[in-house]
DNA sequence: AACGATGTTTCACACAATAAAACATTGAGA
DNA sequence: TCTCAATGTTTTATTGTGTGAAACATCGTT
């Protein structure tokens, strides 16, 4: 689209894709990865060794095929769960408050309560509930109700079974309610909450979707109800669902947009 | 110390001595990765950028410092922490069978029960009771005893109150000289056993530590008794201690051996 | 025994990776 | 406010190095 500078070195992004296409589908020679990789023989050969050095490759013992190395599982669990997510999703947040203007939420569930991993703070200056590293209850707020509707039935009921704060009029307190508005979560696919638990703000949740296709957090869009009207809702839905469907694809494993095999002629 | 033939392609190694340097220590700038790897900023900058557009990398929203990004977390994922531990162990189990001559075995713990994660046939045929996939007692079997001696206290209350299969005369079923032998293997750091699980067997056990410095696993050398003499007694247990302490260090976020940064300083 | 497929090695050339240095930007301190 | 120092970014020339093609070796199969 734009720049015709590219600071890619090449060597290395073809290590990249090859670490990838093993990731996608482990288990492959070296005529096979070329194959798929539209890269020589040789060139798949040497990269080969040169990750295997390093341990971010594995070679079967029958000396045949090939997966992924020990050292990616050291770095990535260096990284952690949290780490993964947080990183897939910050430059999406920061597209999202771009593009919304409003605060931005990624939250996560930590047994009965939900944990704040990040926020973008929208041009209007309103303070909110949610913060970086607090903790949250189940029950109330947009991102907060969008996790317990998809927990597992178990932490549903033990949420449902403690007591219910009322932190502003319209919190939903009755059981019976809330398993209603859960369950509309989960045909909508998405939630939207007025005043439940910041008095006099909205909030969009969609959910995000990891590796495994579970739904492992939240990002939702927050901000004063008298901001509120139609057309927001309608956009700020639209741009929550597509921020939570970009960062669920960048922590699957196929990986973000094309795997970025550059084609050369013939 | 033989091949002077270098098959490994600098560009993709420098990237791979970055990415272990940003697992060391994350949040580092440009010129600081820059100087502790003897690199010079414009290839730093490049790398990066190049890890970064595959999400290899993530730079703080401030604009300033680099770490890993979430890709690595989502490769690491899909190997799984089995997946790591037994890769890094595969040569070594190769080269401990080939050093011995005896049957080696790689085994973590899974509840109550022992996991064979691999083995290595040695020379001599002897069928013993570790096959890779298998589930074992933990209260039997070198491996088994040392991976029970390192366990959360809870866990062996919990493994002893079980029934205590006697699987050879020789067996230890009494549970306190049971917990006498756990507390004699945590004193010497590994264990040895006898006709405990296969009858005429023995069984040299090591620790392996993970990443998080807690014990993860245990590589054993395991063999028929006849051949057991003093002398392999010692040096059976130095190769197994060996090979776990190897294993431990691929395991742990430095890195195996030289992080392969060519020192250069002024 | 001959084949076909695979992994491995060699080699020469073009181009892409590299270092050096100029430039831009930021922040600190006087 | 101005200056200085440190950092990230960009440019450019040269060389070294990554690259593809093709030869070679090593299997397993028919």
């Amino acid at each position: 689209m734009s720049e015709p500078k590219d600071y890619k070195i090449a060597a290395v992004d073809r290590a990249l894709a090859l670490l990838e296409a093993l990731a996608d589908r482990p288990d492959q020679g070296v005529t096979s990865l070329a194959k798929s990789l539209g890269m020589t023989k040789s060139l798949v050969f040497r990269l080969l060794h040169t990750l295997e050095e390093r341990g971010f490759v594995s070679r079967d013992p029958e000396r045949a095929e090939f997966a992924l190395g020990y050292r990616i599982g050291v770095l990535g669990e260096r990284l952690g769960k949290d780490g993964a997510l947080l990183y897939a999703a910050r430059p999406v947040m920061d597209a999202l408050r771009d593009q919304t203007s409003e605060n931005v939420n990624l939250v996560v569930r930590e047994g009965l309560k939900t944990y704040v991993l990040a926020t973008r703070a929208g041009r209007h200056s309103i303070r909110l509930f949610a913060q970086a590293g607090r903790n949250g209850p189940l029950h109330a707020g947009g991102g907060s109700l969008l996790l317990l509707a998809y927990a597992d039935p178990s932490v549903i009921d033990a949420a449902l079974s403690q007591p219910l704060e009322a932190f502003t009029p319209y919190t939903i307190t009755d059981r019976a309610k809330l398993r209603q508005a859960l369950e509309r979560i989960r045909a909508n696919g998405y939630n939207i909450v007025l005043n439940d638990l910041d008095e006099g703000a909205f909030s969009v949740a969609a959910p995000i979707t990891g590796a495994d296709g579970t739904i492992i957090a939240s990002i939702s869009v927050a901000g004063a109800v008298a901001r509120f009207d139609e057309e927001r809702r309608e956009s700020h839905l639209r741009a929550a669902l597509d921020a939570a469907a970009e960062i669920s694809e960048r922590l699957s494993i196929h990986g973000p947009g094309e795997n970025g095999l550059v084609k050369s002629r013939a």
